[in-house]
DNA sequence: GCCCGAAGTGGCACTCAGTGTCAAGGTAGC
DNA sequence: GCTACCTTGACACTGAGTGCCACTTCGGGC
C-alpha cells in the first residue's frame, strides 16, 4: 500500500455514493502525486490535475480543501494508523517503547517503496510551502497520540487541555521520527530507517522509562 | 523588546540605506502586528496594511518576502538570540541543561507583556497558515542549534550531514517548549511559563544526561 | 415507471497573494 | 555635475481559493 494512495479501510459499504467518492479522491491523489513528483509541486497546478484527471477545476476543490490537502489527507490516515497500534500496546508498557513501536507502521513505508517514498519525502523537504505543512501534519499526529500517552503517565485531562508533559513526550517522539527520517532522507535511502529510528530514540530516551535496548 | 517587532542589533551603523531599510521594515512590522491582532491575520490584507503604512504593495514584498514573513523574520531573530546564549554556555555542561537554559531568552517575552505575547500566540495557533509556519519556525530554530549540540554530543559533521541524535535532541528539547507554551496558552497566561517548562523537560529529560532539578 | 428532493458537477466571476517588468526619482561615489 | 546603482510605484499577469447559479444525476417513496 502506498503511503500517499492510501485510504481508510475502516467502513466496508457505506452506500453507493461515498464508495465513489473514496474512489475519485484515490484516483485523484493518485494523478496529483505522478505530477508532483515528475515536474514539482509548485510546478503543478490545479488546472493541470483536473484536467488529466478529467474532472472540472472547481469539483477539485470539492474533493480537497488546497492543493496541499490532496498530499496531507492521506498523511492523517497513517497518523491514526499510528494512533490504533499505540492503543493496542499493553497498558503497562513504557510509554516511550510504545511509541517506539507504533512508528513501526510508518516505517515500512520507508522499506517497502524506498523510491518512491525518498523521492516523495525530497518533495517535502525542498518545496518550501510543503515543509511548513509537514510540520503542521506532525502536530496533528501528536494531537492523535496525546490522549493516549496521557492515560499512561496518569496526567488527567483538565479544564479542556493536558498538562505539558504528554504533548512533551509525544513531540520528543516525533522528533525522533523526524530526525531519523531527515537522516535517512540525506543518506539517499541507504542507511537502515530502523537503525537510525533506535539511536534517535535512544539518544532522547526518557529517564524515568526503563531502557530500550532490545 | 517586543516579540514581533524585534530587529537585530548587530551591526552598529553599516550606511544610510540599510539603517533607512531596517527602520522601515520595523514600522512595517508594529503596522501589521496591530493590524493583525486587531481584526485577525486572514482579514488584513496586503494593500491594506500598505495603505496604512503609506508605502505601495509593491514595495511590501520588497521588504518582506511573503505574508506570513512579516511575523516570522522577526521571530528567526529570536531564534538566533537562543542560539548566542547556547554557544556561551560552558562545553561541559549537559546538553539538556543548555538547551534549557538558552530558552531563557524566549520565556522572557511571555513574562515581559503577557497581555501582547497572549494575543500573538492566540493568534498563531488559531489562523491554519501561521500554525503551519510556526512549526516551521521551530524546525529552523533546530538549524540553528543542531551544530552546537552535534559537536556537545561529539557527532561529527559527516558528508554535509549529522547524524540523527542531535537534531533528535534539539527537536525534543523545542517539543517541550511548545508544549509550555502551549500549557500557559490554555491557562490563559495565567500558569507559570518557566516551571511549564521546567516541568515538561523534566517529563523527557534524556537518561544519558544529569538531573535538571535546581 | 414516475416524481421529487438531495447531492454532485461545471462554468463564471471574483478576491487576494505573489511575481516580472519598466520607467521615474533619489543617492553615493568620482 | 555626471554616472552607476538602488529604490520605488504602477501595471499586468498567474495561480490558489471561494461564492453563486444552473444543470444533471442519483436514491427513495408512491
Amino acid at each position: 500500500m502506498d503511503i500517499v494512495s492510501f485510504e481508510s479501510s475502516a467502513a466496508p459499504a457505506p452506500g453507493l455514493r461515498e464508495r465513489t467518492r473514496r474512489a475519485v479522491r484515490a484516483e485523484l491523489t493518485d494523478v496529483a502525486l505522478t505530477l508532483f513528483l515528475r515536474q514539482g509541486f509548485d510546478a503543478t497546478t490545479v488546472d493541470e490535475i483536473a484536467a488529466v484527471a478529467g474532472i472540472s477545476r472547481r469539483s477539485m476543490f470539492r474533493y480537497f480543501a488546497s492543493k496541499e490537502a490532496i498530499i496531507f489527507d492521506s498523511m492523517q490516515d497513517v497518523g491514526e494508523q499510528v494512533a490504533e497500534v499505540l492503543a493496542k500496546r499493553p497498558r503497562e508498557e513504557d510509554p516511550w517503547i510504545s511509541l517506539r513501536h507504533s512508528f513501526g507502521v510508518m516505517i515500512t513505508y520507508n522499506v517497502d517503496d524506498p523510491e518512491r517514498t525518498l523521492a516523495f519525502w525530497r518533495m517535502l523537504d525542498e518545496t518550501a510551502s510543503l515543509k511548513a505543512r509537514h510540520f503542521e501534519q506532525l502536530m496533528r499526529w501528536q494531537e492523535l497520540l496525546v490522549p493516549d500517552i496521557a492515560a499512561r503517565l496518569g496526567e488527567a485531562e483538565e479544564g479542556g487541555g493536558y498538562g505539558p508533559c504528554a504533548p512533551a513526550v509525544v513531540g520528543a517522539a516525533l522528533a525522533c521520527l523526524d530526525a531519523a527520517n531527515h537522516a535517512w532522507l540525506r543518506s539517499n535511502g541507504k542507511a537502515d530507517v530502523v537503525r537510525l529510528l533506535d539511536e534517535a530514540m535512544r539518544a532522547v530516551r526518557p529517564a524515568e522509562f526503563s531502557s530500550i535496548r532490545p
